[in-house]
DNA sequence: CGTGCAATG
DNA sequence: CATTGCACG
């Protein structure tokens, strides 16, 4: 048409169309960038390089999911093509755990399902991969607390890594749970690590529930003491995976720009783009592997996005 | 079209427009037939002939009745432009009756609410009415149990008679509740209707949750210990309100005709006509002023329908 | 099967 | 503003 937009209405307009293009940071601090897939991914590997597609996704509750008719896990996989696919929040109990497999056996065979035994229909987590892994363990198996309760971490062996899908626990409202998270659940988690590592990489996956800098999260300063921003967590994901070589993949390739995967869905920020990055693939040694850490912000059905990596085997 | 119905598919494209109008029961007994609420209602009274219409409706949780968009308690009030309004299992909590008012208040300026405090968003009963009572008053103020915990009764004294709202408790599954629904319930209603009687007479309309013969309920013989059709719940019925002198006006202007106003939701039970009568407009004194005692069934958003009286004044 | 709550995020 | 489970019917 003719009519010619005020700055306010082009911005609203791209908003409208995809607003994780636009940064919406009232002051983007030194240079950042918002994340495009469209333009900062890399070309496609050459044919017959050997490679792996991994992808995560925190689902909140997999059983909505599926009902949507306009997506579902399939539906992710017939996009991206993907190997293995770790889920976090499938909310799934044991005992639909067949009925779920079902629904989504097309191609994929292999799942593997840790669901919270204390609370039912809370956490949870899965692997659903077309590769059949050597082998598959169901939390830590490290003493301590209720980590093992909670369906929080599923592991499948390949041939050259470890695959962790993790759900790291909220630190709660009111900061209830922070102590938990960080003496109890960061610390085993990163033990459980260092024991895997004595034998294969790991490859560590999931919601991580931590914005690790200033430039993963829409409001920094209003979110100091917020859970998965407060600085005890932040120090914690340093010291517990970061400083024992651990690789933020997505921050690595690109420096400096702005991909958030989580909105939720309180105030509608997903439109808004106001929000932050919590769902990390985070890998040691296979560093130098990853040809594409990628976010998927454009897909729907929970208030976390999907998310890829692309591994050179 | 041309083409030539079966037997059956004429019974089940009879069951699809207006299922209450086909008697569902596979040997109907006697000489009894469906209610049918085109044909079997009297002539409107004379024009200037003062009466006053109520109605009464388990709505089965106002809040997603007013939801929809396709009807709520005003559109009844359009339809059938009635006095007052009773209504049963609001599931409405103190802190939303003035909200929820808002939402009705539209020529019925006075309402009245009587909500559960021990149980939050369970029972409930409200008067809404386009005329201002005399007085109004919640619960019985009887001693001896829950009953005014829950919200169950509230009473409103017009110039010739008092009327109650209420929602009798369910037996519950296991007939857990049935012995306090008979000893202390439907006794200390009795009583408290005997004590209102003693300065007018009373209209006793709501969920009574006894289908009290076998003409009232589809199976019978199904449901001889199934919660509001025991033998217990049934005389307790005939006891503390038939003798007591209480008419149970639907059955009085319509013997032998099987008129139901609850299907449930549990078995998709609404087309096929397959369940009870439980509403009741039961008055005393009154009765030889019922101008119509009516069922509605094809109101649809709730698991009950809404049941009508034109009292002759 | 459907309501409204509660816990959780 | 969503999810899931739960009590209740």
């Amino acid at each position: 048409s003719s009519k010619v937009l005020k700055t306010d209405e082009v911005t609203s307009s791209l908003v409208q169309s995809e607003p994780w293009t636009v940064l919406a940071h009232k002051k983007p601090e030194k240079d950042w960038k918002a994340y495009n897939p469209k333009t900062m991914r890399p070309p496609s590997l050459p044919e017959g390089t050997k490679s792996m597609k991994i992808m995560t996704w925190n689902v909140n509750g997999l059983r909505a999911l599926l009902k949507l008719e306009s997506f579902s896990a399939l539906q992710l996989a017939q996009r991206e093509n993907f190997d293995v696919l770790c889920l976090q929040e499938t909310k799934i109990q044991v005992k639909d755990v067949e009925e779920v497999k079902k629904a989504l056996s097309d191609g994929y065979d292999h799942s593997f399902w840790s669901c919270s035994v204390s609370k039912l229909g809370y956490s949870g987590t899965a692997i659903i991969s077309r590769i059949k892994p050597l082998s598959v363990r169901y939390g830590t198996g490290l003493s301590g607390s209720d980590h093992d309760m909670e369906g929080r971490i599923v592991t499948a062996e390949f041939e050259s890594f470890y695959l962790i899908s993790t759900y790291v626990p909220n630190s709660g409202d009111g900061l209830k749970r922070l102590s938990y998270r960080i003496e109890e659940w960061d610390k085993t988690l990163s033990n459980y690590i260092k024991e895997l590592e004595k034998s294969k990489p790991v490859v560590l996956t999931g919601d991580l529930n931590c914005a690790h800098e200033e430039i993963d999260i829409y409001n920094p300063a209003g979110n100091k003491r917020s859970a998965g921003f407060t600085i005890e967590e932040r120090e914690s994901f340093r010291e517990n995976f970061l400083d024992k070589g651990f690789v933020d993949t997505f921050r690595k390739q690109h420096p400096g720009v702005v991909g958030y995967t989580y909105w939720g869905y309180r105030h509608g920020t997903r439109k808004t783009n106001k929000r932050w990055r919590l769902d990390y693939l985070v890998s040691e040694s296979m560093a130098g592997n990853v040809h594409d850490s990628y976010i998927l912000p454009d897909i729907n059905g929970s208030d976390h996005c999907p998310i890829g990596l692309i591994l050179k085997l």
